[in-house]
DNA sequence: GTTTTTTGTGTACGACCGTACATAGATCCG
DNA sequence: CGGATCTATGTACGGTCGTACACAAAAAAC
């Protein structure tokens, strides 16, 4: 029962989890395959089947990674922060709106792409709400649950439509909505 | 320049254009192929290709029809209202998403398909705009121009999550966010 | 050492696909 | 009538894919 057997490569298994996160990326789930994997990884196509049998155990562990990696950049973003006034959390959500539509726009778009998926095939929901999961959470911090329910709403469906736009949204477009919701 | 020419059978387009809306509903984007549709319409492979030679053909002419059907279901609605208090106006888009989370949720399912997939090609962007115009259009007419945006955006949200999520909202869950906006 | 287990690879099968294209039938124009 | 034009179909090419599987190599167990 030792720990370690076999040739014990770890980087490879890591190595094609990675490369499978590039391909989602920028291909979307269109665009994932044992092959192109194998590609973008530099291994044989034996090695990515042997690894995740199936294609759906490559998507389950790339979106999980992707997920914690999101989930952190989020947690850290709320720990930034101090206790804010209502006018003040709205800069600061409208700032994170602004930052993630620039610097994330990829790991944005892949989980709305996962999101809609997830409608389709049940078995993917739970990955797919990870991402809704830890906003509300982090939200939940500033203000009251029920309000960071709504936020989370608000957020969503200002993301979506900034992104499936062909305009960026103005600041006007983003804290409208917020202080209608904010301001009691 | 006879209006109708050759063996002229009209019904050929239509019965093409109804398989292609069929499978996009209840398969999603992933579904679609030319044998597919030829399949579920009972013609062979070559007339799907002969009337719609590639792929993007035939999603965006099935794509315009279910949005133009969704644009006028969304118009009924909105004629059928008289003019509202903004307690009233809350209810109506209550019941306005339960309905339609209840009676159209393949339509709504593709939609935020479309529009994930928009994200990645702007070339259908212009067809996944259309069921997000026709909201704030019809959404225009019972508040100014600013609440409607924001209201669209709310609504996107609240269906977006409604969807994806395992248990479906409650009552509380979708006009906590649309008082929130609404009480001035 | 030998056997057993795990790690890793190459290949191949059957399926599906988009699209091109040669061809056939129907209709219209003159 | 005879072309010209449009409608409609069958087939076939070249490609991608998931997955199974035989097999080799390395490590572990004995």
């Amino acid at each position: 029962m030792g720990a370690k057997r076999g040739p014990a490569d770890p980087e490879r298994r890591e190595r094609i989890m990675a490369a499978t996160e590039r391909i989602l990326l920028d291909g979307g789930i269109a665009g994932l395959s044992h092959r192109a994997v194998a590609r973008e990884a530099g291994v044989p196509l034996g090695s990515t089947t042997y690894y995740f049998a199936t294609l759906d155990d490559l998507l389950e562990a790339a979106i999980r990674r992707l997920s914690e990696r999101y989930a952190h950049r989020l947690q850290r973003w709320g720990s930034q922060l101090g206790t804010l006034s209502r006018a003040e959390l709205v800069e600061a959500l409208a700032d994170l709106v602004e930052t993630q539509l620039r610097e994330s726009r990829a790991e944005l778009v892949l989980s709305f792409e996962l999101a809609s998926v997830a409608m389709r095939r049940p078995e993917l929901r739970e990955a797919a709400l990870l991402y809704a999961e830890t906003e509300r959470e982090v939200l939940a911090v500033h203000t009251d649950e029920r309000t960071a329910r709504a936020l989370s709403r608000i957020l969503d469906g200002l993301l979506l439509q900034s992104l499936a736009s062909a305009t960026p949204p103005t600041r006007a477009d983003i804290t409208g909505p917020l202080e209608a919701l904010l301001s009691p």
